[in-house]
DNA sequence: ACTGTAGTTCACACATACCGAACAACTATG
DNA sequence: CATAGTTGTTCGGTATGTGTGAACTACAGT
């Protein structure tokens, strides 16, 4: 609850600091991190010659770079829940099926990250074709996407609370919920008519739909959508009732596989 | 070169352990970290109140796992080239086509990183079914895996020694060749055929072949493969001859891909 | 050769990471 | 319900190691 801010390990900072620099600038050299960061050069170095033994950085012709080690957590973190797998399975279906993206986040730390991420109609020899400059491992918010508000409407408001305390409202596009009593209040029809809406509040010309993925406990795992261009994705009942439909009948088939693999697990421990 | 070990900054080296344990073992919690590292439980508190923080775990009921963080970066590092996307296309069809697994990795810091990783003949319901424990994000040894051979074997020899010194040849299986002349040899013979092999030299019933990535100015992207369990996959040119022109002609055509996107990028900057 | 830029090394001083003990919050147990 | 045994949190003191800046090396450009 209290963000008691305990003792932070600042060397642990700065040298995570160093890594979202890297990151930011699609990597640097030394002398850049140094002046970007305010830190003396000899820090910076220590820092850098570490993070490159243990592989989380990688030296390329004087430039640093993010390295790959990252990518083994990453794929831990991304694997870590059984029940994600039959959500992104999912979204290999929708995708195909609706020929629109589709998306499969989760929350964490008041963020939502995408686990699975697939363009339905893009030409994969040109991955760039895609509406959004979203893909696995995005990081995106949770009040201006449809998976997050997805995942809100099916959280406590107290939870709510918190997650807007801790990230804010920033406005992204002109259609950006800002206000937290606008939001609340569209979190309450998310949960009447069971999906939530993005209508270009992320980003300019991008419309998506999700719903939440719940697990038996009542708990939410995350967030199924599609989406895709403005100028052919509908929201309305008219046109967009076909997605809606798909995609309650996508988290149906996702919930009921979780329950499958619930009642072999019971199984094979009796 | 030479690996100076320049000044470790022990603090960040504290906090990278604190994550190695948890991914080993699939989350902890304080007091198993604090006994298992041999650290105050007080110091454990703050690296973890720090990296939660961060985005870099996360805390749940009392265990702290790898956080998504870890997801955001490392798909910036598997996205880092532009060259890495024919490769991991190419995966895809290769697993398609020998109905066998398919694999692309690239060494960094010693070790080799799996960018994209398919099982052919897997049931996508159940992807326990491949008979290796890999995935994309893994990390394997260079001496002992058939894309680690195959770059290996395009790399100078001062650089494959350099890399020897720093990795060692650990065996994972009988079979694996713990001899630094032996394999010294062995890389002679895959720079003649052209092609690299694993006799269950990493993992006990699994074979696999594979062949490096170049591109056009001699330098190694990485390593394409096939393999499958030792039962049905042969290495020897009767029946393996046929995954071995497969095997060819894919990285034929990544690099003719490559040097594709090379031509596209010369015009345009004309 | 020379100037400028980028990276590495080193000794010192101050900040701080680590510790330990005490405290708080929960569970289990009789 | 009290008690004992967990596990996590707080806090002050101190030894440690981080951060610094200056001096040094290595290169590239002119």
């Amino acid at each position: 609850m209290n963000d008691t801010q305990a003792r932070p390990v600042k060397t642990t900072q700065t040298s995570i600091r160093i890594g979202r620099a890297i990151q930011r600038r699609d990597g640097a050299t030394l002398t850049e991190l140094s002046e970007a960061l305010d830190l003396a050069k000899s820090t910076v170095h220590n820092h850098l010659a570490t993070l490159v033994e243990e592989g989380l950085l990688v030296e390329e012709g004087g430039q640093y770079y993010i390295g790959l080690r990252f990518l083994e957590f990453g794929e831990h973190a991304r694997n870590r829940r059984e029940h994600y797998t039959p959500a992104k399975l999912q979204v290999y279906r929708l995708a195909e099926s609706t020929n629109e993206e589709a998306n499969f986040a989760v929350a964490e730390n008041g963020y939502m990250y995408s686990l699975e991420y697939v363009m339905g109609d893009a030409n994969p020899n040109n991955p760039a074709v895609g509406s959004t400059f979203l893909s696995v491992g995005s990081k995106f918010r949770m009040h201006n996407s449809a998976p997050g508000k997805a995942v809100l409407s099916a959280l406590p408001t107290h939870r709510v609370e918190s997650i807007l305390d801790r990230r804010g409202l920033p406005a992204t596009t002109e259609n950006t919920i800002t206000d937290r009593e606008t939001l609340l209040e569209e979190l309450e029809t998310v949960r009447e008519q069971g999906y939530a809406t993005n209508d270009e509040e992320l980003e300019v010309g991008f419309r998506s739909i999700a719903a939440p993925v719940t697990l038996d406990d009542g708990t939410v795992l995350g967030g199924l959508s599609i989406g895709g261009p403005a100028y052919r994705f509908e929201l309305d009942d008219a046109s967009g009732g076909r997605s809606v439909d798909t995609l309650r009948k996508a988290v149906a088939d996702v919930e009921r596989e979780i329950g499958r693999m619930a009642n072999v697990d019971d199984d094979s421990k009796e």
